[in-house]
RNA sequence: GGGCGUAUAACUCAGCGGUAGAGUGCUACCUUCACACGGUAGAAGUCCCAGGUUCGAAUCCUGGUACGCCCACCA
């Protein structure tokens, strides 16, 4: 047997244990099995980057399940993957190029696929041994890329589906367009951003000359695009103007004035100019009045020829300072004000974005957003926090459709040919050889590809093979639970619920866990520009992955961010130290005949911390099936901690060193229990003590790889009967009692002095006491302990003194005891209070009044003995 | 303009109807034969404010206040 370091080296533990686990094959599903299937998918991670503590946090609890469940005798499907994120990666690889001099135009779109099919097959593999070193304990032999060929043929498969039932359309509309990576965006994709700007006031001359109208915008530039001036039917301001034209300044055109319920009398002037091809609200407005639509800037954000050769070619924010100053030279500026709004910006590249009209593809997504809302309001998929219900509901009842066409080489290639010769187009599978229509052969693929998120959406069934019927689709879908962050339930999580809906008729998965967003030690959101990344490889490395799961998943309380911090990382490093040590000790004082096989002898102590071992388990169990993690890991932390470190084996050092192997088995046995119970958390560490400690001394048949073994809840030994549970929690206080005299009086804890005690129960534990608290010897007299050379201290049933001789201050143990009498009459008022109301015990529980006569009687036995104690 | 969340010890957070908790930090002491990534003892809170419900409220309700987040086409 290995001898254990002095401290855990996760170093060498972490590299070790992820290998063998893979190996045996520990992860992977058996879609034979008779066991009852459990599946999850995991979040894919963008093939763009490095794991960062978001990921970190996402993946490490999942597998806190993936392996309870596993322990639990479940078949866990666990499928990883990896999205290709059509715009991310698309953005990185052409800034490549950039620096390389060249662009993916010189490319071409074959060689600049080529590229990005090479970094992402680097980067892949680099992700993938990210989550290995977190101990994602992931059925590899299933993982996934959303471009795979049979991903590719789910995809393809939708779209031509939906095409034939209408739910995907092509069509002219208006949509946000990102300059900076040359696409259109879905509304999800659009970020509102405070900026702070001007709102301009322009007159607008009257054709007939009768004076001006003034409009204001924040957009100026747009007005070479003008229309239309618009004004509330209802204003009495501007009534009599409507109808009439206006000079659009800086042109040669001239524009109605139109009245709309949807100017605001209240904004600006009351005037609005109508640009119905660069603006939304403009858009709807001129469609609704037959407005003409005037495009004066490009899809590369430059003025068009539309917008007058004065500006023709400008950028639209140069355009914008040229048309101000041309106003103001033209004395056509009225007012400049300064204004905040939101702007629109990408999310991805943070470029301001250009609403214009398109031909995109768009999905409806009405039908499938009402199926989502039920399943989620009947209850067949349910949401951990419940209150991310209520976002749930208000998006998709506010659904609009999705542009799901991208302007972008990277991604999945939209199934659609236009006839180069009789111009129909054709949706299909393949490729047809020829126009159905005409027979030509010149069919023009359809450039452009898919959101990235369309893919994403058939996750849970494309990589279960769909849309072929395979035995893995049968057995794991729907997936039991979809752990993943709230900032992703609309891209994600609700396109999942509705795609499974519509292609499987079927519910994605029953449960939807969402994780916290992590945080830095302030509170703040981490992010590159502020500096404040905590990156999870680095954590790893130095507190050990652990150390870092152990952390997370302590501060995971559903519903509230993480605020991740050096000191709460440290903790657990000592804590998966702590446990080390303790098996350590175990270990060092185990002959080779104690194992798990023999029969354990229990004591007093064995029987107490058997009994705290099957309470903690119990209520670790049930907080894990319910997503509450942190409660799961405060419980074993001090399960480990104070009951099994701090009481337990200072209780056993006697058997631990000179114990018979049945006495030593109870104490092997119980580090196995809180092994097996650790592992789903912190499962390095776990894994390197068992092997070290425990996988010699199995029972026959045993797997020896704690990864493998079963979760210890309801083992018959946990339930053996006997045993006072009242015993070592007054022991405990006795102990305390002893040096806490010491410290008060000033006594040197290692001086030995003699002892006495009333509680004559603990007799059996002198040998304790006097090991623990040092003490020279320790009588359990009848009768008053009170003399003037000891120094006395109250006890549940009784008192406890140490004979302290010349060394005893009196005035100390006064004060104190003066302190417990205020305190003690203080809290029985309390509780008197309560009792003498006639109204308290007509209405309150029985059980409640119970326990309260209860503390009352104890709380008077002390105070009793304290005001003996002082006189 | 809507919606959601959070306010508890110096810090970070649990608890969410029946005696105020943890980790870290702080103070004093301890090189005790598993662990100084350790041990012992201790100090430390009008549980944001104001009303209400209740025998009883940090916990439930109402209204404030302060932060944070999400959604939304007011030019």
């Amino acid at each position: 047997m290995r001898e254990m370091d002095k401290a855990f080296d996760f170093k060498t533990a972490q590299t070790r244990w992820y290998a063998r686990w893979e190996a045996a094959g520990v992860f992977t599903a058996d879609r034979e099995s008779a066991k009852t299937p459990f599946s999850m998918s995991l979040p894919p991670p963008n093939i763009t980057g490095n794991l960062h503590m978001g990921h970190a946090l996402a993946y490490t609890l999942p597998d806190v399940v993936a392996r309870l469940k596993r322990a639990q005798s479940f078949d866990v499907c666990w499928v990883p993957g990896v999205d290709h994120a059509g715009i991310a990666t698309q953005v990185i690889v052409e800034r490549q190029l950039k620096e390389e001099g060249t662009d993916r135009h010189k490319l071409g779109r074959e060689k600049f696929l080529e590229r990005i099919w090479a970094w992402k097959a680097q980067n892949q593999d680099d992700i993938e041994n990210q989550l290995r070193r977190l101990g994602a304990s992931v059925d590899w032999t299933r993982k996934r890329f959303t471009m795979d060929p049979d991903l590719n043929r789910a995809v393809r498969k939708v779209f031509v589906e939906a095409y034939r039932q209408g739910r995907i359309y092509r069509g002219p509309r208006m949509i946000q367009w990102d300059p900076a990576s040359q696409t259109a965006l879905s509304d999800l994709e659009v970020k509102h951003v405070e900026r702070h700007g001007h709102l301009w006031h322009l007159n607008y001359p009257l054709a007939d000359g009768s004076g001006h109208i003034t409009v204001a915008t924040t957009r100026p530039e747009t007005m070479l695009g003008d229309t239309a001036v618009a004004v509330h039917p209802e204003d009495e301001r501007y009534t009599h103007l409507v109808g009439k034209l206006v000079k659009l300044p800086l042109t040669d055109r001239e524009i109605p004035i139109v009245a709309d319920a949807f100017v605001d009398r209240d904004f600006g002037t009351g005037c609005v100019k109508l640009t119905p091809a660069h603006d939304p609200n403009d858009h709807a407005a001129g469609l609704r009045l037959g407005l003409p639509s005037l495009t004066v800037i490009g899809f590369d954000a430059k003025m068009t020829r539309e917008a007058g050769a004065a500006y023709a070619g400008l950028d639209r924010f140069e355009c914008r300072k040229k048309v101000v100053a041309d106003l103001e030279a033209a004395g056509l500026l009225a007012k400049t004000q300064s204004h905040t709004s939101m702007v629109a910006c990408s999310d991805r590249t943070g470029a301001v974005l250009e609403p214009l009209v398109s031909e995109q593809w768009f999905m409806k997504v009405d039908e499938a957003a009402k199926a989502a809302l039920e399943a989620v309001r009947d209850g067949r998929i349910k949401f951990t926090p419940e209150h991310h219900v209520a976002v749930w509901e208000h998006w998709l009842t506010n659904i609009q459709d999705w542009c799901i066409s991208r302007q972008l080489v990277w991604g999945h290639r939209i199934p659609a040919w236009t006839c180069a010769s009789c111009g129909a187009l054709h949706v299909e599978l393949e490729a047809p050889p020829a126009c159905p229509g005409c027979s030509s052969d010149d069919l023009v693929q359809d450039p452009d590809t898919l959101d990235t998120w369309f893919s994403s959406a058939l996750w849970p069934f494309s990589i279960l093979g769909w849309p072929d019927e395979t035995a893995d689709l049968k057995r794991y879908y729907p997936n039991d639970v979809m752990c993943t962050s709230y900032d992703i339930i609309f891209f994600w999580v609700a396109r999942m619920a509705m795609s499974g809906l519509t292609w499987m008729k079927e519910i994605p998965f029953r449960q939807v866990y969402f994780n916290s967003l992590v945080r830095d030690e302030g509170g703040q959101k981490m992010s590159k520009s502020k500096g404040n990344v905590i990156d999870p490889l680095e954590v790893m490395d130095e507190f050990g992955t652990d150390a870092l799961r152990f952390t997370l998943i302590s501060m995971s309380a559903p519903g509230t961010d993480i605020a991740l911090s050096r000191t709460r990382l440290e903790g657990s490093r000592n804590f998966c130290n702590k446990l080390w040590n303790a098996a350590r000790f175990v270990q060092m004082n185990l002959t080779d005949d104690v194992t798990l096989a023999l029969d354990p002898e229990f004591g007093e102590a064995e029987h107490w911390m058997k009994g705290r071992i099957a309470e903690t388990l119990k209520a670790v169990t049930e907080a894990l099936e319910h997503f509450r993690f942190h409660e799961a890991a405060d419980l074993l932390y001090h399960l480990v901690w104070d009951d099994f470190c701090a009481t337990y084996i200072e209780l056993a050092k006697v058997n631990l060193t000179s114990g018979t192997p049945a006495q030593k088995a109870a104490i092997l046995h119980f580090l196995d229990f809180i092994l097996r119970a650790l592992h789903p958390l912190v499962p390095f560490v776990t894994e390197e003590i068992h092997e070290a400690v425990v996988a010699d001394r199995l029972k026959p048949g045993e797997p020896r790889m704690l990864a493998q073994r079963a979760w210890p809840l309801g083992d018959p030994l946990l339930s053996r009967p006997g045993g006072d549970a009242t015993l070592i929690p007054r022991f405990q206080e006795v102990l305390s009692a002893f040096l806490r005299l010491k410290a008060e009086n000033g006594v040197d804890p290692a001086k030995r002095v003699p002892a006495v005690c009333s509680v004559r129960e603990l007799a059996p534990f002198a040998e304790a006491f006097k090991a623990i608290a040092r003490l020279e010897s320790l009588e359990f007299p009848s009768g008053d302990l009170a003399s003037p050379t000891r120094a006395v201290a109250v006890v549940a049933g009784g008192t406890a003194a140490l004979d302290l001789a010349g060394l005893k201050d009196p005035a100390a143990e006064k004060a104190k005891l003066e302190k417990e009498k205020e305190k003690l009459e203080k809290e029985l008022a309390g509780l008197r209070g309560r009792l003498d109301n006639p109204r308290y015990l007509e209405k309150a529980p029985a059980e409640e009044v119970e326990k309260a006569q209860a503390l009352a009687a104890e709380k008077a036995a002390r105070l009793e003995q304290v005001r003996a104690l002082l006189g």
